[in-house]
RNA sequence: GCUCCCGUAGUUCAAUGGAUAGAACACUGGACUUCUAAGCCAGUUACGUAAGUUCGAUUCUUACCGGGAGCACCA
C-alpha cells in the first residue's frame, strides 16, 4: 500500500515536472487524519497539482484524498481494503505479522546471565523478559535464533560463596562478600580460594563447587519454565576465562601489554573516548574483559552466526566498548558481528539494587507479590511485571516500588490480557464455521480495523530498531480500540453485520494473541 | 576533572524532522434489563534553560543547568 502511494506520487511530480525528492509517506499520528499522509505537497509546494493526478487515478485501496493541514496529504482508504485485511489477518492466523526479511540469517542472542550461587534477581528478569522478546522479534522477522546464556561460574563472587558455605553461613554469598569488604583474613581466604576453584586443586572445595552450582543451576531452569525461555545454549565463565586468557596472553606486544604485574589492553590508543582496562589481573587471573573476549568466539564456534547480540545492564556501557575495540583489533570479523543492547536498571526508590549487601529482591518473591493483587493468577502477574519492563524504552531505569509499579489496570498487561480472553471467550460463543466475510459495511470504518493490518509493520520496525516497546504500545493502542467497540456494539445477534463484527474480532484475537506471544507474555483464553 | 546515558502532565511512560505533543495512574463526573465491569465515556494538567540548522525541532548541533552510570586489577 505504502509502496504503491509512494510510486503514484512519483509518477504525479514527473507529471509536474519536478524532481522525485525527499518525501516520506507514512501514518499520520491521529487516524483523523486519515490512514496514510504524506508531506510531499510541503516539499515541493505542489500540493494541488499532484492531488489532482492522483485524483485522476487514485490509488486502488484509496477511498479518499484530502488536502490538509499545512500541505499534507492525506488518504482514506476504502471499506473493501479493510474488509480484505480482516480476511488476511483470519488467514494467516498464527503467522501473521512474520516476515522474511531475515531469511537465512543466524543470531545468536545471549541474555539473563544469572550467576550460580548468587539470587536470581529482578535485575536478570528483566535482562530475560527483554532478551525474550528481542529473540521473537529476531524469529518473526525471518532469522535462525539461538539463545544463549552466559554464566558466571568463576571469579571472585562464586569464591565469596563458597567461603560462605566453608564457614557455615546461611547465607553464603551476602556472608562472604561482607568479611571481604571488612576483614583482612577472610579476604585473603577468599582469593585463595577463588585461585584453588581456577585450578580445582582442592578436593573438599570442588565438592562445594560443583554441588552449589548443580543446585543454582537447577533453580534457575524452574525460573525459566515460569518465564517462557529456553535456552539452547548454556556458557560460562570457566570456559570462557581459559580461552579468553590465552588469547589475550598470545597478544601480549601486540595488542597488549604488561603493567604493574597485570596485562591491560590501551583503547584509548584507538579512540581516545575510551579508556585502559586490565584483562588479565596481577595474580594471573582473567578479568571480566578477557572472558567476554573468549566468549564471542567461542560462540562462533559453537554456533556460526551471521549477528551476536548481547543484552546486558547498561552500567558495562563502557567496558564493553572496550572489548568490542579489542576485539576488532583480534577478532575483526566477530566484532563486526556484534551488537551490544543495554538496558536500564530496576532501581528501588531507596537506591540501586545491590546483592553485595543481599539487599536483593528476588524475581520469584516479585511474582508472589504480584499474585497477590491478581487473585493468585500466576499468567497475568507474570504479564503484569513483563508488561512494566516491555512499555517502555529498554535503555532507560524502571523506578521500582514492589508496593505500587506493577500496573494490574489500565496501560498494564492485565488489559492487553484480559481483552483477549474477552475475546477467546466471546469466539467460543458464536460457534461460527468461517470467520471470514463477503459483504462490506455500512457505516463508518471503526478505528479497531483501521489498527489491524498495521501490526506486521510494526513487527518489523521492533526489530529493525531493537525496540520491543513498539508492539506493546501498538498492543495497547489496539486493545483500547477494539475495548472501545466491544462496548459500543453488540458482535453477536441476528442482524446481518454480525458475521462482519465477529470477523473483527476474531482478527483482533489473532493480532493480540500473535503480539503477546511476541513479548513473551502469556496470554490465558480465560480470566 | 574526563567519557557515556537521561531530563515530556502531580506520578509512571509514549511520540520514524511535521498537523491540536499521546496514554495510564491519581482526581471529578457519567452510562448499563444485552456477548467477561481486570471493561466503556467525559473533564483538568507537560516538551529543564538558551542559542543554532530547517519551510517546520520534543526529535538534529552546541553551551549551560539537573539526575544517573563509568573512569586499572569486581562483574
Amino acid at each position: 500500500m505504502k509502496e504503491n502511494i509512494e510510486k503514484l506520487i512519483k509518477e504525479a511530480l514527473k507529471s509536474v515536472d519536478l524532481e522525485a525528492g525527499a518525501f516520506v509517506v507514512e501514518h499520520p499520528t491521529d487516524l483523523k487524519m486519515g490512514d496514510y499522509s504524506t508531506n510531499v505537497g510541503i516539499k515541493t509546494g505542489k500540493a494541488k497539482e499532484i492531488i489532482t493526478h492522483l485524483e485522476a487515478e487514485p490509488p486502488s485501496g484509496v477511498e479518499k484524498m484530502e488536502l490538509a493541514g499545512l500541505g499534507f496529504i492525506n488518504f482514506y482508504l476504502s471499506k473493501k481494503f479493510f474488509k480484505e485485511s480482516i480476511n488476511e489477518i483470519i488467514e494467516k492466523g498464527e503467522d501473521f505479522g512474520r516476515n522474511e526479511n531475515l531469511k537465512g540469517e543466524k543470531t545468536i542472542i545471549e541474555y539473563t546471565d544469572p550467576n550460580p550461587f548468587k539470587e536470581f534477581h529482578i535485575g536478570h528478569l528483566m535482562s530475560n523478559t527483554i532478551g525474550e522478546a528481542v529473540s521473537r522479534i529476531v524469529e518473526w522477522n525471518g532469522s535462525e535464533t539461538r539463545r544463549a546464556c552466559y554464566q558466571g561460574d568463576v571469579g571472585i563472587h562464586v569464591a565469596k560463596a563458597v567461603w560462605g558455605i566453608l564457614k557455615g553461613e546461611e547465607n553464603p554469598y551476602p556472608a562472604g562478600a561482607k568479611a571481604y569488604e571488612e576483614d583482612e583474613t577472610a579476604k585473603k581466604e577468599i582469593k585463595e580460594i577463588n585461585k584453588k576453584i581456577y585450578e580445582r586443586s582442592d578436593e573438599k572445595i570442588n565438592e562445594i563447587y560443583d554441588s552449589g552450582k548443580k543446585d543454582s543451576l537447577k533453580k534457575f531452569d524452574v525460573i525459566y519454565n515460569k518465564l517462557g525461555t529456553k535456552f539452547d545454549l548454556m556458557f560460562f565463565e570457566s570456559e570462557s576465562g581459559t580461552f579468553g586468557q590465552r588469547v589475550v596472553e598470545e597478544n601480549i606486544g601486540k595488542v597488549f601489554e604488561k603493567s604493574d604485574g597485570a596485562i591491560i589492553f590501551r583503547a584509548e590508543k584507538y579512540n581516545p573516548r575510551l579508556h585502559t582496562r586490565v584483562f588479565i589481573n596481577s595474580e594471573g587471573l582473567p578479568t571480566y574483559e578477557a572472558k567476554e573476549l573468549g566468549i564471542a568466539k567461542i560462540k562462533s564456534e559453537k554456533y556460526l552466526y551471521g549477528r551476536s547480540i548481547v543484552i546486558t545492564g547498561n552500567e558495562v556501557n563502557e567496558y564493553f566498548k572496550v572489548v568490542l575495540e579489542a576485539m576488532r583489533q583480534i577478532f575483526p570479523e566477530l566484532a563486526e558481528k556484534t551488537t551490544h543492547i543495554s538496558h536500564g536498571m530496576l532501581r528501588l526508590p531507596s537506591g540501586k539494587m545491590s546483592s553485595r549487601t543481599g539487599d536483593v529482591i528476588t524475581a520469584e518473591a516479585l511474582i508472589e507479590e504480584v499474585k497477590k493483587k491478581v487473585k493468585g493468577n500466576e499468567a497475568v502477574a507474570i504479564g503484569a511485571i513483563k508488561y512494566m519492563i516491555l512499555r517502555q524504552a529498554i535503555g532507560n531505569d524502571i523506578v521500582f516500588d514492589i508496593e505500587k509499579s506493577v500496573s494490574t489496570e489500565g496501560d498494564s498487561g492485565v488489559y492487553l490480557q484480559y481483552a483477549y480472553a474477552r475475546t477467546s471467550s466471546l469466539l467460543e460463543k458464536a460457534k461460527v464455521s468461517t470467520w471470514q466475510v463477503d459483504t462490506l459495511m455500512t457505516g463508518p470504518t471503526r478505528e479497531i480495523e483501521r489498527l489491524l493490518y498495521r501490526f506486521p509493520e510494526v513487527v518489523e520496525r521492533a526489530e529493525k530498531e531493537y525496540a520491543p516497546h513498539y508492539i506493546t504500545t501498538y498492543l495497547t493502542e489496539l486493545a483500547s480500540s477494539f475495548n472501545n467497540f466491544y462496548a459500543h456494539e453488540q458482535i453477536i445477534d441476528i442482524s446481518p453485520e454480525s458475521p462482519y463484527r465477529l470477523a473483527i474480532a476474531k482478527a483482533f484475537n489473532i493480532v493480540m494473541k500473535n503480539g503477546l506471544t511476541i513479548l513473551g507474555i502469556p496470554a490465558p483464553e480465560r480470566m
